[in-house]
DNA sequence: ATTCTATTTGATATTGACTATCATTTCGCG
DNA sequence: CGCGAAATGATAGTCAATATCAAATAGAAT
């Protein structure tokens, strides 16, 4: 089983693309945090460690740990693109919680089965997809009269 | 069966709005309009129309529209947003060819029973849901090797 | 109809996320 | 080392969408 590290290193050489310091720690700031973060959210991060890296460099890497399968784009529909770990981290969806925001991933084989079904009744090949649950969670369930 | 006309009508005066000829002008250029438009395309068409037309305008007003129950923004990801009409068209989801664009609205009565079994086991109210199928058209299945 | 005032409009500036540009730095090969 | 290509960081630019604000106007009161 490979490292992550490992496997961004091989897609830098694969790629011929360059090992940087800053590549380095951009991805083990990432890969520490669980949650889904976002490129600004990331940088402040990163700034702490070292405040000379420049916020369009937070964004590039990001985009390299994505190619390199590393990460995942999720988009909530807020105008802010997140990032999740993809490494031992299978495909889900989300859902989230219009009341506290607070996410839950889920995964339901009878869905996915149905999607790429209907795909192929109007003779699509599905390579992907995205879906959205939202609502309200127990906690905040009660709260809005 | 009210018109379209009416429900924005009745909408504007529920809440205390006017009745503008701008309002009526660009409900009605979206309402001719079948498929997806963003916001910037119905500017443009509203434009041949009444060049003085500002482009806030069309943004405001469409965001009234969606309010008042006619149109239903759609994100397909690719940073702008786009509506549809959601009067006499029932809650779809959609099927994205990402070779030609071509989108198709699809509708499956077990996934969405299946979305709303997944939130409840999770003691989440589902309120809403965005799904969208990415994938390749029939035309376009060939095409790429 | 005329007046009045809050709403609406259109022009413009601003925002916020993200990308492009580009001079300077640096990686990594010889 | 020393070189050339690639990466970085600072900055400017893009693009959709929103905020601002003076001027125009809807619509109720007169």
């Amino acid at each position: 089983m490979k490292t992550e590290r490992e496997i961004f290193n091989d897609y830098l050489s694969k790629m011929n693309l360059r090992d940087t310091p800053q590549r380095e720690m951009i991805l083990d700031t990432f890969l520490k945090r669980e949650e889904h973060i976002t490129a600004e959210q990331l940088y402040d991060i990163v700034k702490k460690t070292d405040p000379s890296i420049g916020q369009a460099t937070v964004y590039r890497v990001l985009k390299l740990v994505v190619e390199a399968g590393l990460a995942r784009e999720v988009d909530f529909g807020d105008g802010v693109m997140r990032y999740e770990h993809a490494y031992n981290h299978p495909h889900h969806d989300h859902l989230v919680c219009k009341g506290c925001g607070k996410t839950v991933e889920v995964r339901d084989d009878i869905i996915e089965e149905m999607q790429k079904r209907v795909a192929e009744s109007f003779g699509f090949l599905l390579t992907d997809h995205e879906m959205y649950l939202y609502g309200l969670c127990g906690n905040c369930r009660g709260k809005n009269k």
